[in-house]
DNA sequence: TTCTTGAATTGAAGTTTGTCAACATAGAAG
DNA sequence: CTTCTATGTTGACAAACTTCAATTCAAGAA
């Protein structure tokens, strides 16, 4: 796990060059993101009220099968952004927020200002 | 490009599900992310003093060949998250704030409470 | 012009990923 | 027990990805 204690807090992409290790643990949460099922996926389940969506509810909105739909579920978890848990015959999905608040953090610039602006750097 | 103006106001992973069109675009940012190589590049990019890097000062940095990192950082530019420039006989990398701003945004929980809590939803 | 250096492109090999059909598993209901 | 329904797993295949060697391109120097 990426640290987060007071000695190597806030492990930002933007403030200093991140270590091989950081991004080697970094890149695989990013991956489970680049994939638009997934993104969907993560999407219905991070939006349902009540916090928690039923995976019948899933399948449906997607042409795609339902092992494959239940495949990008398990990369979901096993990137640590979900979790499940059987319930009688359905099983239920929610949101981990601890790692999406960390990708938000890695991802959020300290100054907030746009300071170099979208056009790039100060060049001579 | 995501919506940003007042009537589809800061696309997000987590308070609405995401439309098929966006989970696309989404997406392809992510899969840039989704590679260590290109995080370390783009966090060197990012962290550099004065905004930007020559490709020289990038590549000794990794054991990988030349065109190697030289596709990463192709990559990372078509996703929209640095640009270049060549100046003279080198070639100068720098961040693109907007893509990675919007990234942010998108992980960005409205309520940042983790109110929810680690463990999951509130469960009958 | 030619030579040299830094960087991008091409082509190919090996690996990983996304998908589905077939099958297996868990639990509820007879 | 058996049967049915909802999910997960396995195996296979095509597409995409990562990497490198060889080549090409751009710009400065001789």
């Amino acid at each position: 796990m990426l640290g987060q204690d007071e000695s190597d807090c806030c492990p930002t992409l933007l403030a200093a060059p991140l270590e091989e290790e950081q991004a080697v643990e970094l890149a695989k949460v990013f991956k489970a993101l680049g994939d638009p099922v997934r993104l969907r996926l993560l999407s219905m389940i991070a939006s349902r009220e009540g916090g928690e969506i039923c995976v019948c509810d899933l399948t449906p909105a997607f042409d795609l099968s339902q092992p494959t739909i239940s495949h990008h579920l398990k990369l979901l978890r096993q990137a640590g952004l979900i979790d499940c848990e059987r319930r009688g015959t359905w099983v239920y999905y929610w949101l981990l927020p601890g790692t999406i608040d960390m990708l938000a953090g890695v991802l959020t610039r300290s100054g907030k200002s746009a300071a170099s602006g979208p056009e790039g750097p100060a060049r001579v």
